[in-house]
DNA sequence: AAGGCGTGGGA
DNA sequence: TTCCCAAGCCT
């Protein structure tokens, strides 16, 4: 009886049948479904289009995303627009969206569609797979949303749907083979595009991590953590490690014209390509006037007077938080070298918005127009 | 295979 | 303020 059971609950990952689950759900997409450019025709016809958003919306709310959209094409319409264009206008244009990679990697890729499939996105979950920042979960987005192929997706919405569905007593990322097979049983149908967007809406509007809206779920009879009453524990969630705290000396360096230098970080890791003002972290018994001069001279071979604070930015990142400790500092002497990044520049603060800056360094910016309005 | 990799918003 | 969460991928 026993192996039975296992036999039975292997092959059934559902509660109850697939086609009960696809008639209620795409009832409720059809009627409470989200109107989004990517999804609307001509664009959800133009897997470039679809491709885009994918990427965009990785680990990123759909309304941060809205304002990037139709901007992106404006500035590269097609594939072989981007796959020519420079990787600095391409993070520009990604500027403020995070995880840069994702930028680096739709231009490398879209070099690669030209390359191995003449300018057209493939259709194959292999090749899509073949593509860098491609998993599953986002070729099976694209390939199921550009040409209706029945391929199943497992982003964190459908996650935390499906984990509810079935009750999960453990993390997600301890079953992920089981999560991922009752997201090829439910999508398997004849509108798999519909389906997955569906349990993506259904995630971001009603099966929400905080507060589900379980009165109003399509899924509401079905779900086995609401039938139990277990739909604020579940998904359980992991032990998360504590996260450091970082001081950083930053140095906005003018020289006589009234520029101000700035570098480019190494193009792989952390803010990869970006721009930013050069500094570093503060070692122990150091201040902050020792901490940037220091690590000018260390990262781009000059000496400078360190003046008077700026601004202090707190940014918290993923893994770590910083305090910006951002001093006006003079030129002395020596010609500025790239040693610890890519490029170094002079730039006048009319020029600098031409360039890709993190998050934290934009709100320097914005501190140092205020200070120098006539600059 | 566990950690690196951004940012914004809500509680 | 602080913590947690949100359409993952890569190594």
């Amino acid at each position: 009886m026993i192996l039975r059971s296992s036999i039975a609950e292997t092959l059934e990952p559902l509660p109850v049948s697939a086609a009960v689950l696809q008639r209620s759900l795409l009832d409720w997409y059809d009627r409470h479904g989200r109107d989004l450019p990517w999804r609307t025709p001509p664009d959800v016809l133009d897997p470039y289009r679809v491709w885009v958003s994918e990427i965009a919306l990785q680990q990123t709310q759909v309304k941060t995303v809205l304002p990037y959209y139709q901007r992106w094409f404006d500035r590269f319409p097609t594939i072989a627009d981007l796959a020519q264009a420079d990787l600095q206008a391409v993070l520009k244009a990604w500027e403020g969206l995070g995880y840069y990679s994702r930028a680096r990697n739709l231009h490398r890729a879209a070099q690669l569609v030209m390359e191995r499939h003449g300018g057209q996105f493939p259709r194959t979950l292999a090749e899509a797979l073949a593509l860098p920042g491609i998993g599953r979960t986002t070729a099976g987005g694209i390939l199921s949303s550009a040409f209706n192929l029945p391929l199943p997706i497992l982003d964190g919405n459908v996650k935390r749907v499906l984990v509810r569905l079935i009750a999960l007593p453990v993390a997600p990322a301890k079953a992920l083979d089981r999560l991922w097979a009752a997201s090829e049983a439910v999508v398997s149908f004849d509108r798999p595009r519909d389906l997955n967007q569906a349990l993506m809406d259904l995630g971001a509007t009603v099966c929400t991590a905080r507060k589900p809206a379980c009165l109003v779920c399509p899924w509401m009879a079905y779900c086995q953590a609401y039938q139990t009453n277990q739909q604020q524990q579940i998904p359980v969630s992991e032990p998360k490690a504590p996260i450091p705290h970082k001081v950083i000396g930053v140095a906005v360096i003018r020289n006589p014209q009234g520029q101000i230098l700035i570098d480019r970080r190494p193009a792989e890791g952390l803010l990869g390509g970006l721009w930013e003002f050069p500094g570093g972290k503060v070692e122990p018994n150091e201040s902050i006037a020792e901490c940037i001069r220091r690590e000018i001279q260390e990262e781009l071979g000059i000496e400078i007077a360190v003046g008077e604070e700026l601004i202090v930015v707190d940014h918290a990142y993923t893994h770590f938080k910083v305090s910006l400790h951002v001093h006006l500092c003079e030129h002395l002497q020596g010609e500025p070298q790239a040693i610890e990044c890519d490029e170094v520049r002079w730039v006048t603060l009319a020029e600098i918005d031409q360039f890709p800056f993190p998050k934290a360094n934009t709100t320097i910016i914005e501190a140092l127009k205020q200070r120098f309005p006539d600059a």
